[in-house]
DNA sequence: GTCTATAAGTTGATAGAC
DNA sequence: GTCTATCAACTTATAGAC
């Protein structure tokens, strides 16, 4: 999966899939280290042998959870010039899709950055920064080449974000929605500013 | 301020106050009731005076914005038939306004739902079931008068809320834009969805 | 690598003096 | 209504047997 950390034990894994249950139900403060143990079948000591500290293991699901994004992006093909639209809507439906597929951990990545570390907060700020640049370049590109129009490409930047990060705060499976609704809906929303008649 | 809870003392407010920004700083969780008393300038036991347990003062935050943005909403006018439009971006702004300058409020109240107990979580799921029908109506009652369109008006009012309540986890004063700025943003993001040609 | 036992510190809430 | 003192329970992390 990521080329950083190809070799966690089995153990490591159910520790990680365990905590990032607890983390999304209960939240880090709330979830305790036996929380986590229990649910990978281990006791309460074990995980230590894994992870230094529960602050660390937190660590690895965020930064793992950003860089599971950051490589979706990156797969996306570059657009031919003034086809921009096409590149940001497949950043809107990628964006999405990926936070409703894994809505767990992305909470979990959303909602627990200042129980980081000052070291770890900082790199995970990296890679938020890698991710907003990412979706900026199309919006402002698209802008100067007249292909649609968008008064503060920040603004709306952060308004894909918006609309796709905050699925984890409402979305159950099972619901009435799939991924690829969402998605949809959200490319229809905000590419209707983006090619809006009268500037 | 609000009619069900007017006789607070000025310890119960300066609690509520302190426990607003260390619930929206740390989260509900890594909060002790000693560092509310203490932002308080009380000691330690002095909150059970004036509030039956830690979960109850959280309920009282959580309920009384909820009562806050309810009582703004019900302050907007009524549309004339034909002009939904209006009280739809009304509302847009209304529940964006009160989010960013809320904002730390905000944030506790849209984030520490799961840490109340199951009849207080039940009393907010009220609210804000009234919030969602309130934004729901003219955009339902829109569509149908053929004012603007909208393929589902459950997708686009969770897309005012996503928009709007999203700002709790980035916005900070003093920053680049003010509430109106931000208001206006999402009014326009939106109305360009619900108003695009070629539906 | 896993377990049990335990250390050292912190927590929400109560009791009783003033 | 405020304070200090305190309880009982719980927490992260470590030590040492297997």
């Amino acid at each position: 999966m990521d080329a950083t950390q190809p070799d966690l034990s089995t153990s490591a894994r159910r520790l990680l899939a365990g905590a990032t249950e607890c983390f999304a139900a209960s939240g880090y403060q709330a979830t305790t280290t036996r929380d986590i143990s229990n649910h990978a079948n281990l006791s309460a000591g074990s995980l230590y042998v894994h992870f230094k500290s529960k602050e660390d293991l937190l660590y690895e699901l965020i930064r793992s959870a950003h860089g599971e994004l950051l490589t979706a992006l990156r797969a996306l093909p570059d657009p031919a010039a003034g086809s921009e639209l096409q590149l940001v809507t497949d950043q809107i439906r990628t964006v999405t899709h990926w936070h409703v597929e894994n809505h767990l951990l992305a909470r979990v990545a959303q909602t627990e950055l200042p129980n980081l570390s000052d070291e770890h907060h900082q790199s995970v700020r990296e890679q938020r920064a890698a991710i907003e640049s990412m979706l900026t370049t199309p919006v402002v590109t698209g802008c100067e080449a007249g292909v649609f129009q968008c008064a503060d490409p920040r603004l709306f930047v952060r308004a894909i974000l918006s609309l796709s990060i905050d699925v984890i705060r409402w979305y159950a499976p099972n619901g009435r929605y799939t991924a690829a609704d969402l998605a949809q809906s959200n490319v229809e929303i905000l590419s209707a500013y983006l090619l809006r008649p009268g500037s």
